[in-house]
DNA sequence: CCGGCGAGTAGACAGTGTCTACTCCCAGCC
DNA sequence: GGCTGGGAGTAGACACTGTCTACTCGCCGG
Protein backbone atom coordinates (compact mmCIF):
# COMPACT_ATOMS: atom_id res chain seq x y z
CA UNK A 1 0.00 0.00 0.00
CA UNK A 2 2.99 1.89 -0.33
CA UNK A 3 2.30 3.96 -3.12
CA UNK A 4 -0.19 1.98 -5.19
CA UNK A 5 -2.23 4.82 -5.78
CA UNK A 6 0.62 7.62 -7.06
CA UNK A 7 0.00 6.99 -10.25
CA UNK A 8 -0.24 4.54 -13.36
CA UNK A 9 3.10 5.22 -14.76
CA UNK A 10 4.45 4.08 -11.34
CA UNK A 11 2.30 1.25 -10.55
CA UNK A 12 3.06 0.15 -14.05
CA UNK A 13 6.71 0.13 -13.55
CA UNK A 14 6.09 -1.55 -10.31
CA UNK A 15 4.11 -4.73 -11.90
CA UNK A 16 6.86 -4.83 -14.54
CA UNK A 17 9.83 -5.40 -11.68
CA UNK A 18 7.92 -7.86 -10.23
CA UNK A 19 6.75 -9.44 -12.90
CA UNK A 20 10.07 -9.71 -14.14
CA UNK A 21 11.28 -10.97 -11.06
CA UNK A 22 9.32 -13.92 -10.59
CA UNK A 23 7.77 -14.25 -14.13
CA UNK A 24 11.36 -13.72 -16.57
CA UNK A 25 11.64 -11.51 -19.01
CA UNK A 26 9.04 -12.81 -21.40
CA UNK A 27 6.45 -12.12 -19.49
CA UNK A 28 7.44 -8.69 -19.95
CA UNK A 29 5.04 -8.40 -22.83
CA UNK A 30 3.05 -4.62 -22.98
CA UNK A 31 -0.40 -6.20 -22.31
CA UNK A 32 0.84 -8.53 -19.61
CA UNK A 33 1.43 -5.48 -17.52
CA UNK A 34 -1.56 -3.98 -18.57
CA UNK A 35 -3.60 -6.77 -17.42
CA UNK A 36 -1.82 -7.30 -14.13
CA UNK A 37 -1.83 -3.65 -13.40
CA UNK A 38 -5.42 -4.25 -13.69
CA UNK A 39 -5.88 -1.31 -16.75
CA UNK A 40 -6.96 -1.66 -20.30
CA UNK A 41 -3.99 -2.42 -23.03
CA UNK A 42 -3.74 0.66 -24.36
CA UNK A 43 -3.90 2.52 -20.90
CA UNK A 44 0.10 2.38 -20.74
CA UNK A 45 0.33 4.06 -23.86
CA UNK A 46 -0.62 7.34 -21.84
CA UNK A 47 2.71 7.30 -20.14
CA UNK A 48 4.62 5.33 -22.03
CA UNK A 49 4.69 6.18 -26.36
CA UNK A 50 5.80 2.47 -26.98
CA UNK A 51 6.54 -0.51 -25.20
CA UNK A 52 10.48 -0.35 -25.62
CA UNK A 53 10.00 3.17 -23.25
CA UNK A 54 7.93 0.82 -20.59
CA UNK A 55 11.06 -1.79 -20.69
CA UNK A 56 13.17 0.90 -20.28
CA UNK A 57 11.94 2.47 -17.33
CA UNK A 58 11.65 -0.91 -15.86
CA UNK A 59 15.59 -1.45 -16.83
CA UNK A 60 15.98 1.62 -15.27
CA UNK A 61 15.18 0.84 -11.77
CA UNK A 62 17.55 -2.05 -12.39
CA UNK A 63 20.13 -0.07 -13.05
CA UNK A 64 19.27 1.87 -9.54
CA UNK A 65 18.79 -1.36 -7.66
CA UNK A 66 22.43 -2.52 -8.50
CA UNK A 67 24.38 0.60 -8.35
CA UNK A 68 22.58 0.70 -4.58
CA UNK A 69 23.02 -3.00 -3.91
CA UNK A 70 27.20 -2.46 -5.01
CA UNK A 71 27.39 0.69 -3.23
CA UNK A 72 26.06 -0.38 0.01
CA UNK A 73 27.94 -3.71 0.26
CA UNK A 74 30.71 -1.94 -0.78
CA UNK A 75 30.72 0.84 1.71
CA UNK A 76 29.60 -1.56 4.66
CA UNK A 77 31.45 -4.37 4.14
CA UNK A 78 35.01 -3.13 2.99
CA UNK A 79 37.34 -1.32 5.22
CA UNK A 80 38.32 2.09 3.42
CA UNK A 81 42.14 1.59 3.28
CA UNK A 82 41.51 -1.51 1.46
CA UNK A 83 40.15 -1.32 -1.79
CA UNK A 84 41.37 -4.70 -2.73
CA UNK A 85 38.85 -6.34 -0.32
CA UNK A 86 36.02 -3.47 -1.82
CA UNK A 87 36.74 -5.13 -5.37
CA UNK A 88 36.38 -8.39 -3.61
CA UNK A 89 33.03 -7.27 -2.65
CA UNK A 90 32.15 -5.45 -5.51
CA UNK A 91 32.31 -8.77 -7.79
CA UNK A 92 30.48 -11.06 -5.79
CA UNK A 93 27.53 -8.56 -5.39
CA UNK A 94 27.65 -7.84 -9.44
CA UNK A 95 27.39 -11.64 -9.98
CA UNK A 96 24.85 -12.28 -7.13
CA UNK A 97 22.91 -9.90 -8.66
CA UNK A 98 23.12 -11.63 -11.90
CA UNK A 99 22.17 -15.26 -10.46
CA UNK A 100 19.63 -13.73 -8.40
CA UNK A 101 17.91 -11.22 -10.70
CA UNK A 102 18.46 -13.34 -13.54
CA UNK A 103 15.23 -11.42 -15.51
CA UNK A 104 16.09 -8.24 -14.81
CA UNK A 105 19.76 -8.62 -15.40
CA UNK A 106 18.31 -10.21 -18.62
CA UNK A 107 16.45 -7.11 -19.53
CA UNK A 108 19.35 -4.72 -18.43
CA UNK A 109 21.56 -6.30 -21.16
CA UNK A 110 19.02 -6.23 -23.61
CA UNK A 111 19.93 -3.33 -25.58
CA UNK A 112 17.62 -3.91 -28.71
CA UNK A 113 14.84 -3.35 -25.96
CA UNK A 114 16.11 -0.48 -24.43
CA UNK A 115 15.86 2.61 -25.96
CA UNK A 116 19.32 2.67 -26.98
CA UNK A 117 18.72 6.20 -28.82
CA UNK A 118 18.63 7.59 -25.10
CA UNK A 119 21.90 7.03 -23.31
CA UNK A 120 20.34 8.14 -20.36
CA UNK A 121 19.83 4.93 -18.73
CA UNK A 122 23.76 3.92 -19.17
CA UNK A 123 24.83 7.00 -17.40
CA UNK A 124 22.79 5.94 -14.72
CA UNK A 125 25.87 3.37 -13.50
CA UNK A 126 29.00 6.10 -14.52
CA UNK A 127 28.73 7.39 -10.72
CA UNK A 128 29.43 3.37 -9.61
CA UNK A 129 31.75 3.12 -12.49
CA UNK A 130 33.95 6.16 -11.16
CA UNK A 131 33.82 4.40 -8.06
CA UNK A 132 35.25 1.20 -9.46
CA UNK A 133 37.90 3.65 -11.45
CA UNK A 134 39.37 4.85 -8.46
CA UNK A 135 39.03 1.55 -6.44
CA UNK A 136 40.91 -0.10 -8.95
CA UNK A 137 43.46 2.93 -9.14
CA UNK A 138 44.11 2.33 -5.49
CA UNK A 139 44.18 -1.30 -5.75
CA UNK A 140 46.53 -1.64 -8.58
CA UNK A 141 48.90 0.65 -6.42
CA UNK A 142 48.53 -1.07 -3.48
CA UNK A 143 49.80 -4.35 -5.35
CA UNK A 144 52.42 -2.90 -7.57
CA UNK A 145 50.92 -4.00 -10.40
CA UNK A 146 51.74 -0.95 -12.08
CA UNK A 147 55.46 -1.06 -11.78
CA UNK A 148 55.48 -4.52 -12.45
CA UNK A 149 53.87 -3.68 -16.16
CA UNK A 150 55.98 -1.53 -18.02
CA UNK A 151 54.04 1.13 -18.66
CA UNK A 152 50.65 0.29 -16.64
CA UNK A 153 47.73 0.55 -17.92
CA UNK A 154 45.46 3.47 -16.75
CA UNK A 155 42.64 2.26 -14.22
CA UNK A 156 40.13 3.83 -16.44
CA UNK A 157 41.12 0.91 -18.83
CA UNK A 158 41.58 -1.69 -16.00
CA UNK A 159 38.65 -1.00 -15.05
CA UNK A 160 36.55 -1.39 -18.24
CA UNK A 161 38.20 -4.30 -18.78
CA UNK A 162 37.49 -5.76 -14.91
CA UNK A 163 33.74 -4.40 -15.78
CA UNK A 164 33.51 -6.58 -18.86
CA UNK A 165 35.00 -9.08 -16.95
CA UNK A 166 32.51 -9.57 -14.56
CA UNK A 167 29.64 -9.26 -17.33
CA UNK A 168 31.23 -12.00 -19.07
CA UNK A 169 31.25 -14.04 -16.21
CA UNK A 170 27.90 -13.50 -15.00
CA UNK A 171 26.36 -14.16 -18.90
CA UNK A 172 28.29 -17.35 -19.80
CA UNK A 173 27.59 -18.52 -16.00
CA UNK A 174 23.87 -18.07 -16.21
CA UNK A 175 24.07 -19.34 -20.06
CA UNK A 176 25.85 -23.05 -18.57
CA UNK A 177 29.06 -22.01 -20.58
CA UNK A 178 31.51 -21.91 -18.21
CA UNK A 179 30.39 -24.72 -16.04
CA UNK A 180 30.72 -26.89 -19.41
CA UNK A 181 34.12 -25.13 -20.06
CA UNK A 182 35.49 -25.33 -17.14
CA UNK A 183 33.91 -27.96 -15.17
CA UNK A 184 33.44 -26.53 -12.54
CA UNK A 185 30.07 -25.40 -10.58
CA UNK A 186 31.73 -22.90 -8.08
CA UNK A 187 32.27 -19.47 -9.62
CA UNK A 188 34.70 -18.74 -6.88
CA UNK A 189 37.62 -19.94 -8.76
CA UNK A 190 37.04 -17.81 -11.73
CA UNK A 191 36.15 -14.41 -9.51
CA UNK A 192 39.77 -14.64 -7.78
CA UNK A 193 40.86 -15.71 -10.85
CA UNK A 194 39.75 -12.80 -12.38
CA UNK A 195 40.60 -9.99 -9.48
CA UNK A 196 43.87 -11.61 -9.56
CA UNK A 197 44.78 -11.09 -12.76
CA UNK A 198 43.50 -7.58 -13.20
CA UNK A 199 44.67 -6.04 -9.61
CA UNK A 200 47.40 -8.28 -8.76
CA UNK A 201 47.35 -11.17 -6.24
CA UNK A 202 45.86 -10.23 -2.78
CA UNK A 203 48.37 -8.64 -0.74
CA UNK A 204 47.16 -9.08 2.41
CA UNK B 1 23.73 -21.95 -57.34
CA UNK B 2 25.64 -23.56 -55.36
CA UNK B 3 23.14 -25.71 -53.27
CA UNK B 4 20.20 -23.77 -53.22
CA UNK B 5 18.53 -27.07 -54.63
CA UNK B 6 19.83 -29.04 -51.87
CA UNK B 7 16.64 -29.51 -49.73
CA UNK B 8 14.84 -27.15 -48.30
CA UNK B 9 16.01 -27.44 -44.91
CA UNK B 10 19.60 -26.18 -45.89
CA UNK B 11 18.07 -23.59 -47.75
CA UNK B 12 15.90 -22.28 -45.03
CA UNK B 13 19.60 -22.23 -43.02
CA UNK B 14 21.40 -20.19 -45.61
CA UNK B 15 18.60 -17.66 -45.91
CA UNK B 16 18.37 -17.39 -42.35
CA UNK B 17 22.19 -16.23 -42.06
CA UNK B 18 22.44 -13.98 -44.69
CA UNK B 19 19.13 -12.35 -43.36
CA UNK B 20 20.44 -11.91 -40.29
CA UNK B 21 23.65 -10.46 -41.70
CA UNK B 22 21.85 -8.23 -43.82
CA UNK B 23 19.12 -6.99 -41.75
CA UNK B 24 19.68 -7.97 -37.90
CA UNK B 25 18.18 -10.48 -35.71
CA UNK B 26 14.94 -8.84 -35.46
CA UNK B 27 14.19 -9.70 -39.06
CA UNK B 28 14.32 -13.32 -38.34
CA UNK B 29 10.97 -14.23 -37.80
CA UNK B 30 9.85 -17.56 -39.10
CA UNK B 31 7.65 -16.34 -41.73
CA UNK B 32 9.99 -14.06 -43.05
CA UNK B 33 12.20 -16.38 -43.42
CA UNK B 34 10.53 -18.61 -44.95
CA UNK B 35 8.91 -15.67 -47.47
CA UNK B 36 12.48 -14.85 -48.85
CA UNK B 37 12.85 -18.88 -49.26
CA UNK B 38 9.94 -19.05 -51.41
CA UNK B 39 7.72 -21.07 -50.02
CA UNK B 40 4.76 -20.97 -47.44
CA UNK B 41 4.78 -20.10 -43.80
CA UNK B 42 4.32 -23.67 -42.85
CA UNK B 43 7.04 -25.50 -44.99
CA UNK B 44 9.74 -24.87 -41.80
CA UNK B 45 8.02 -26.93 -39.91
CA UNK B 46 8.51 -30.04 -41.22
CA UNK B 47 12.24 -29.65 -40.99
CA UNK B 48 12.13 -27.45 -37.66
CA UNK B 49 9.35 -28.21 -35.58
CA UNK B 50 9.46 -24.99 -33.82
CA UNK B 51 11.26 -21.27 -34.51
CA UNK B 52 13.42 -21.83 -31.83
CA UNK B 53 15.07 -24.61 -33.86
CA UNK B 54 15.74 -23.25 -36.40
CA UNK B 55 17.15 -20.43 -35.35
CA UNK B 56 19.42 -23.19 -33.16
CA UNK B 57 20.17 -24.67 -36.83
CA UNK B 58 20.90 -20.39 -37.94
CA UNK B 59 23.48 -20.35 -35.07
CA UNK B 60 25.61 -23.12 -35.05
CA UNK B 61 26.33 -21.96 -38.49
CA UNK B 62 27.89 -18.92 -36.08
CA UNK B 63 29.46 -20.64 -33.82
CA UNK B 64 31.36 -23.07 -36.38
CA UNK B 65 31.90 -19.73 -38.60
CA UNK B 66 33.69 -18.30 -35.40
CA UNK B 67 35.87 -20.88 -34.57
CA UNK B 68 36.69 -21.57 -38.01
CA UNK B 69 38.06 -18.25 -38.56
CA UNK B 70 39.41 -18.31 -35.30
CA UNK B 71 41.80 -21.48 -35.87
CA UNK B 72 42.40 -20.60 -39.17
CA UNK B 73 43.77 -17.21 -37.94
CA UNK B 74 45.86 -18.86 -34.82
CA UNK B 75 47.09 -21.14 -37.15
CA UNK B 76 48.38 -18.68 -39.87
CA UNK B 77 48.98 -15.61 -38.09
CA UNK B 78 50.98 -16.99 -35.00
CA UNK B 79 54.52 -18.80 -35.04
CA UNK B 80 53.45 -21.77 -32.91
CA UNK B 81 56.25 -20.86 -30.45
CA UNK B 82 54.68 -17.93 -29.49
CA UNK B 83 51.74 -18.88 -28.13
CA UNK B 84 50.88 -14.66 -26.71
CA UNK B 85 51.17 -13.50 -30.29
CA UNK B 86 48.48 -16.36 -31.63
CA UNK B 87 46.46 -15.61 -28.27
CA UNK B 88 46.69 -11.26 -29.35
CA UNK B 89 45.21 -13.03 -32.61
CA UNK B 90 42.57 -14.75 -30.98
CA UNK B 91 41.51 -12.06 -29.37
CA UNK B 92 41.07 -9.63 -32.04
CA UNK B 93 39.31 -12.43 -34.18
CA UNK B 94 36.87 -12.36 -31.29
CA UNK B 95 35.92 -8.90 -31.40
CA UNK B 96 36.29 -8.63 -34.65
CA UNK B 97 33.69 -11.00 -35.32
CA UNK B 98 31.19 -9.80 -32.42
CA UNK B 99 31.90 -5.78 -34.83
CA UNK B 100 31.14 -7.42 -37.94
CA UNK B 101 28.44 -9.96 -37.51
CA UNK B 102 26.88 -8.43 -35.14
CA UNK B 103 23.64 -9.40 -35.61
CA UNK B 104 24.34 -13.21 -35.62
CA UNK B 105 26.91 -12.62 -32.99
CA UNK B 106 23.52 -11.41 -31.02
CA UNK B 107 21.63 -14.30 -31.77
CA UNK B 108 24.71 -16.76 -30.84
CA UNK B 109 23.88 -15.84 -27.16
CA UNK B 110 20.65 -15.14 -26.96
CA UNK B 111 20.17 -18.44 -25.23
CA UNK B 112 16.48 -17.90 -24.25
CA UNK B 113 16.13 -18.45 -28.27
CA UNK B 114 18.41 -21.07 -28.78
CA UNK B 115 17.06 -24.33 -27.11
CA UNK B 116 18.98 -24.34 -24.22
CA UNK B 117 18.44 -28.10 -23.58
CA UNK B 118 20.37 -29.63 -26.25
CA UNK B 119 23.60 -28.07 -25.37
CA UNK B 120 25.34 -29.56 -28.78
CA UNK B 121 24.96 -26.09 -29.56
CA UNK B 122 27.41 -25.30 -27.23
CA UNK B 123 29.68 -28.02 -27.41
CA UNK B 124 30.35 -26.88 -30.90
CA UNK B 125 33.09 -24.31 -29.41
CA UNK B 126 34.28 -27.07 -27.06
CA UNK B 127 37.52 -27.79 -28.99
CA UNK B 128 38.22 -24.43 -29.68
CA UNK B 129 38.50 -23.78 -26.26
CA UNK B 130 40.56 -26.57 -25.43
CA UNK B 131 42.99 -25.18 -27.95
CA UNK B 132 42.23 -22.01 -25.97
CA UNK B 133 43.28 -23.32 -22.36
CA UNK B 134 46.55 -24.96 -23.91
CA UNK B 135 47.65 -21.63 -25.44
CA UNK B 136 46.97 -19.69 -21.85
CA UNK B 137 48.70 -22.41 -20.30
CA UNK B 138 51.64 -21.97 -22.66
CA UNK B 139 51.70 -18.60 -22.19
CA UNK B 140 51.48 -17.95 -18.95
CA UNK B 141 54.27 -20.59 -18.25
CA UNK B 142 56.65 -18.28 -20.87
CA UNK B 143 56.06 -15.18 -19.40
CA UNK B 144 56.31 -16.20 -15.62
CA UNK B 145 52.58 -15.57 -14.70
CA UNK B 146 52.60 -18.67 -12.48
CA UNK B 147 55.19 -18.57 -10.51
CA UNK B 148 54.90 -15.01 -9.90
CA UNK B 149 51.02 -15.51 -8.75
CA UNK B 150 51.71 -17.92 -5.62
CA UNK B 151 49.27 -20.71 -6.60
CA UNK B 152 48.64 -19.86 -9.90
CA UNK B 153 45.39 -20.51 -10.98
CA UNK B 154 44.78 -23.62 -13.19
CA UNK B 155 44.84 -22.88 -17.12
CA UNK B 156 41.38 -24.03 -17.48
CA UNK B 157 40.32 -21.72 -15.05
CA UNK B 158 42.51 -18.68 -16.66
CA UNK B 159 41.06 -19.26 -19.97
CA UNK B 160 37.80 -19.23 -18.70
CA UNK B 161 38.19 -16.11 -17.53
CA UNK B 162 40.00 -14.65 -20.68
CA UNK B 163 37.16 -15.71 -22.54
CA UNK B 164 34.41 -14.17 -20.43
CA UNK B 165 36.81 -10.65 -20.90
CA UNK B 166 36.45 -10.96 -24.12
CA UNK B 167 32.91 -11.94 -24.25
CA UNK B 168 32.31 -9.06 -21.92
CA UNK B 169 33.76 -6.61 -23.86
CA UNK B 170 32.31 -7.47 -27.39
CA UNK B 171 28.87 -7.13 -25.42
CA UNK B 172 29.47 -3.70 -23.57
CA UNK B 173 31.47 -2.32 -26.52
CA UNK B 174 28.84 -3.34 -29.20
CA UNK B 175 26.01 -1.41 -26.70
CA UNK B 176 28.53 1.42 -26.29
CA UNK B 177 28.61 1.14 -22.56
CA UNK B 178 32.45 1.22 -22.35
CA UNK B 179 33.09 3.83 -24.92
CA UNK B 180 31.24 5.72 -22.52
CA UNK B 181 32.96 4.56 -18.91
CA UNK B 182 36.56 4.62 -20.54
CA UNK B 183 36.25 7.60 -22.45
CA UNK B 184 37.86 5.86 -25.75
CA UNK B 185 36.73 4.84 -29.02
CA UNK B 186 39.57 2.26 -29.85
CA UNK B 187 38.69 -0.81 -28.57
CA UNK B 188 42.71 -1.72 -28.83
CA UNK B 189 44.06 -0.73 -25.53
CA UNK B 190 41.43 -2.97 -23.18
CA UNK B 191 41.90 -5.89 -25.52
CA UNK B 192 46.10 -5.19 -24.36
CA UNK B 193 45.25 -4.76 -21.07
CA UNK B 194 42.84 -7.73 -20.85
CA UNK B 195 45.80 -10.00 -22.39
CA UNK B 196 48.18 -8.73 -20.25
CA UNK B 197 46.04 -8.81 -16.99
CA UNK B 198 45.56 -12.48 -17.97
CA UNK B 199 48.81 -14.07 -19.38
CA UNK B 200 51.50 -11.50 -17.90
CA UNK B 201 52.97 -8.45 -19.47
CA UNK B 202 54.21 -9.62 -23.12
CA UNK B 203 57.73 -11.30 -23.11
CA UNK B 204 59.28 -10.52 -26.84
C1' DC C 1 -3.69 -48.85 -61.86
C1' DC C 2 -3.84 -47.45 -57.49
C1' DG C 3 -2.82 -46.76 -52.70
C1' DG C 4 0.15 -44.37 -49.65
C1' DC C 5 3.09 -41.08 -48.24
C1' DG C 6 6.53 -37.27 -48.27
C1' DA C 7 6.36 -32.32 -49.02
C1' DG C 8 4.38 -28.22 -49.09
C1' DT C 9 -0.09 -25.15 -48.97
C1' DA C 10 -3.64 -22.58 -46.75
C1' DG C 11 -6.38 -21.32 -43.17
C1' DA C 12 -7.47 -20.87 -38.33
C1' DC C 13 -6.23 -19.45 -33.66
C1' DA C 14 -4.39 -16.96 -29.86
C1' DG C 15 -1.26 -13.60 -28.79
C1' DT C 16 1.47 -9.32 -29.63
C1' DG C 17 2.45 -3.89 -30.34
C1' DT C 18 0.51 0.04 -32.32
C1' DC C 19 -3.05 3.24 -33.67
C1' DT C 20 -7.54 5.53 -33.41
C1' DA C 21 -12.22 6.53 -32.14
C1' DC C 22 -14.76 6.82 -28.27
C1' DT C 23 -16.49 7.53 -23.39
C1' DC C 24 -16.34 9.28 -18.88
C1' DC C 25 -15.55 12.34 -15.35
C1' DC C 26 -13.95 16.18 -13.08
C1' DA C 27 -11.89 21.03 -12.82
C1' DG C 28 -12.48 25.62 -14.16
C1' DC C 29 -15.11 29.32 -15.78
C1' DC C 30 -19.06 32.43 -17.23
C1' DG D 1 -25.53 26.12 -11.39
C1' DG D 2 -24.77 24.73 -15.92
C1' DC D 3 -21.51 24.18 -19.55
C1' DT D 4 -17.31 22.91 -21.60
C1' DG D 5 -12.75 21.19 -22.43
C1' DG D 6 -9.47 18.07 -21.85
C1' DG D 7 -6.91 14.43 -19.16
C1' DA D 8 -7.37 9.43 -18.44
C1' DG D 9 -8.63 5.19 -19.66
C1' DT D 10 -11.55 1.85 -22.76
C1' DA D 11 -12.42 -0.90 -26.75
C1' DG D 12 -11.83 -2.27 -31.19
C1' DA D 13 -9.23 -2.66 -35.40
C1' DC D 14 -4.96 -3.76 -37.91
C1' DA D 15 -0.92 -6.16 -39.25
C1' DC D 16 2.08 -9.29 -37.65
C1' DT D 17 3.87 -13.34 -35.11
C1' DG D 18 4.36 -18.76 -33.90
C1' DT D 19 1.81 -22.86 -33.74
C1' DC D 20 -1.49 -26.28 -35.15
C1' DT D 21 -4.39 -28.85 -38.40
C1' DA D 22 -6.80 -30.10 -42.56
C1' DC D 23 -5.88 -30.36 -47.21
C1' DT D 24 -3.80 -31.16 -51.75
C1' DC D 25 -0.55 -32.27 -54.90
C1' DG D 26 2.91 -35.53 -57.19
C1' DC D 27 5.64 -39.36 -57.23
C1' DC D 28 7.01 -44.16 -56.35
C1' DG D 29 6.40 -49.12 -55.43
C1' DG D 30 3.51 -52.95 -55.72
Amino acid sequence: MSEQDTGLRARLVDVGVELVAKEGMQALSLREIARRAGVSHGAPRRYFPTHLSLLSAIARRGFEDLAGRATEAVAAHGPKEDPRAQLDVFGRVYLDFARTDRGMYELMFRHDLLESGELGLRETSLPLYRALVDLVGRARAESGAISRNGTGAEPVVVAGALWANLHGIAQLWGWGSLQLATGGDDVGPLLRATLDAHLGPRTR
